[in-house]
DNA sequence: GTCTATAATCAGATAGAC
DNA sequence: GTCTATCTGATTATAGAC
């Protein structure tokens, strides 16, 4: 890994978001220094200053950049349709969403105490955003009397938390492939909606 | 907060193991210094070394009691019966677990990965019994045809994920009593296992 | 049992050479 | 664009006074 003087910056800005990302996942943001981060990309501490101002800058670019990818991603995922199946939809992108980019999302959910608050509260505000969109669903269900959910509000909770589920247990090559994972999961929300 | 010489051991042991509980859910563990958990108590730092060898034993001991003590309190909510009201006493125990020591089981999930990997191993056995209760309850419900279950080991992960949403949202003096909040999460509960 | 003082190390971040 | 060297301050943990 490790490299001589010279000039990528190219590929090291983006390996340096990778490499952070990474350790991150599997240490946590204030377990991990700048100098392991720059280790695993192969330069020294001082280069990572050109790339961000800080660590806690590096942090918070990474959780806006992967929320709004997420919620890109929806927008185009999503479909019109009856509740039924617009929520078909949304599980069955979660649920995939989660398992592609599980690093990604467990930073999101891992790392918000680590954000500084003004940084926090424009994380907060897309998490939000995403939230949203599932008590739409699940509103739009209710009234039109498809759904049958004690309370709108705990019923999204609860099916984000069951959903995200999934990253803490899931792991390449296991017992079940993506496609029957999407499906049980798909069964279980299903089942937890039903009028 | 700030004392004086003296002795304080039975006071002060107590204390800062509320303290370095408070501050590692607030925070997290490596963003906590032996300093502030000192400050808090009203010790300084080196004091805190007649309570703990380290910090590291500091947080295994705390999540080891922890885990130990939610396994022992679930023993005694536990009842004889049906699967279906076998589970009806597990959600309701767990979600009040739950609501009650919420900072107890945020640490005892959010700390994993600050574990020695010693230390680790011990308390992912802890966590597995805990776990392996309800895949019990959930296999038993299937067996007898009670319970209608796409994959166990997905249903047990999905349930318990599910239900430790609550400690995300749920606030003292919120909009939901606590005992409606236990009726909500066993109503969900129930329709996802229903035959 | 707690304090003060300190050792030893490591953190984030910057300056200037190449 | 990266490195080496370094600054400044914080960290865990210990030793010895009280």
């Amino acid at each position: 890994m490790a490299r001589k003087t010279g000039s990528h910056a190219e590929i090291t800005g983006p390996a340096i978001r990778a490499a952070a990302l990474r350790l991150f996942a599997r240490s946590g943001y204030a377990a991990v220094s700048m100098r392991e981060i720059a280790a695993e990309v192969g330069v020294r501490a001082g280069a990572l200053y050109l790339y961000t101002p800080d660590k806690q800058t590096l942090l918070y670019d990474m959780m806006r950049d992967n929320m709004q990818r997420a919620l890109e991603a929806w927008q185009l995922a999503k479909i019109d349709g009856t509740p039924m199946q617009q929520l078909e939809a949304f599980v069955r992108f979660h649920v995939n969403y989660h398992v592609d980019r599980s690093d990604e999302i467990f930073v999101a959910y891992m790392e918000l105490r680590n954000l500084t608050p003004e940084n926090f509260e424009q994380i907060e505000a897309l998490r939000r955003d995403y939230e949203g969109e599932v008590e739409c669903i699940l509103t739009d269900g209710y009234m039109s009397g498809d759904f049958k959910l004690a309370d709108i509000r705990v019923s999204t909770m609860a099916l984000i938390a069951m959903l995200n589920g999934v990253m803490t247990w899931y792991r390449e090559g296991g017992r079940l492939s993506r496609v029957r994972i999407q499906q049980i999961y798909w069964d279980m929300a299903k089942q937890m909606v039903q009028a």
